[in-house]
DNA sequence: TCCTTATTGATATACTGTGTATCATATAGG
DNA sequence: CCTATATGATACACAGTATATCAATAAGGA
């Protein structure tokens, strides 16, 4: 399997190679993606990605500190994406529009999405993906009666993400609206201040 | 910190102490809860374990192939206690009581507890509850017309260990009723077969 | 009390993976 | 054509894992 991945090109247009220059960096990322298709993150060694990328083995440490650096790399924007349209989810504005947006963006990237929450990554994205949401808490400041905002938000992001991942992991996946009726209904839906049983 | 852990006894009845013989296995549980309380998997070492235990290093693979064995060692009988009192929950029997009585166990156990949901454990932790939630799920057969037994378990076990996890990590954590109220509305009640939004 | 067996401590060793340092080479861009 | 920079290749120091070996020690039975 291939992946393009965020806005750098491998190739230049023109017709011979590119040159080494600039070179390892995107292929050390591709790499990344195309070694956390079939392994866990811990599993996958420095010589591992440098193989795959066709880089020398120094080479990695001149782009990053350690694999955690490359996956965070690798992950940032796809999370950052995500979570701006996880977001107007506690906004309770059109939520019916939003949860099927939301999915429908992971639908459309599911490549990515099914390594990212699959494999060994997803610890380290659901942590990225929590902290990155606690910290734009204070705009969303719906507030929820009987549940700390903290909380609220750390049961949401939890429920999404394994929803997620148990989506992206079927054989046969569920349709988008279906999911986001799942999401509405299992993730979103009970931390609304409503009736509490 | 100490901890007294399962059935075994560290010292015997006599006022000497216990000698060598079968002493190193207890030794080295009580040096992973205690190294687990400030450190994480990944980061604690066999030489760390076997200095916190007093035990020659080449001991450990004696008893243990490697961390993670002895972590499952450790971790395998609270969970199988907790998911006792877990399964009720789908039944949906006296979930008011079934509920109270699951945070009123955490929170007895809460020195363990606080450990195994904290630190680096948890992914392993929740890896082995959901698939022993899942060998399980046979039994409930609780059937939701609208949602798959596979996605209610994996979102109702998800969903409970991040909600523990949050109440223990609290500075000043909420009283066990609060937190049965919690886990009725968010985790369990959802799945139920009511109304969907 | 004595003897056998099992547990342990201590040590040596092989191996894997990480991270740094160094030097020569190739090339992009001026 | 020249220079700054990215790269490849390699050597090296270091940490952690896992196994093997041997002597010491104590438990539990005779």
């Amino acid at each position: 399997m291939l992946f393009l991945i965020s806005g750098e090109s491998l190739m230049n247009s023109s017709s011979t190679l590119k040159p080494r220059v600039t070179r390892s960096k995107p292929a050390l990322r591709r790499a990344m993606l195309e070694l956390l298709d079939t392994q866990t993150l811990e599993q996958i060694t420095v010589k591992d990605l440098t193989a795959q990328a066709d880089v020398g083995y120094a080479t990695f440490f001149r782009h990053y500190p350690d694999k955690d650096a490359l996956l965070h790399d690798v992950a940032a924007d796809e999370i950052r994406r995500l979570l701006t349209m996880t977001m107007p989810l506690f906004h309770s504005a059109d939520m019916e529009a939003s949860t099927r947006a939301l999915c429908a963006y992971v639908w459309e990237h599911q490549t990515i999405w099914r390594i990212l929450l699959g494999g060994g990554a997803s610890a380290t994205l659901k942590e990225e993906y929590l902290s990155q949401a606690l910290s734009l808490l204070e705009d969303a400041a719906q507030p929820h009666p009987w549940l700390p905002d903290e909380l609220a938000v750390t049961f949401s992001v939890g429920a999404l993400v394994d929803i997620l991942r148990w989506w992206l992991s079927q054989e046969k996946p569920q349709n988008v609206a279906y999911m986001a009726k799942v999401i509405r209904h299992l993730a979103v839906q009970p931390i609304m201040n409503n009736r509490v049983v």
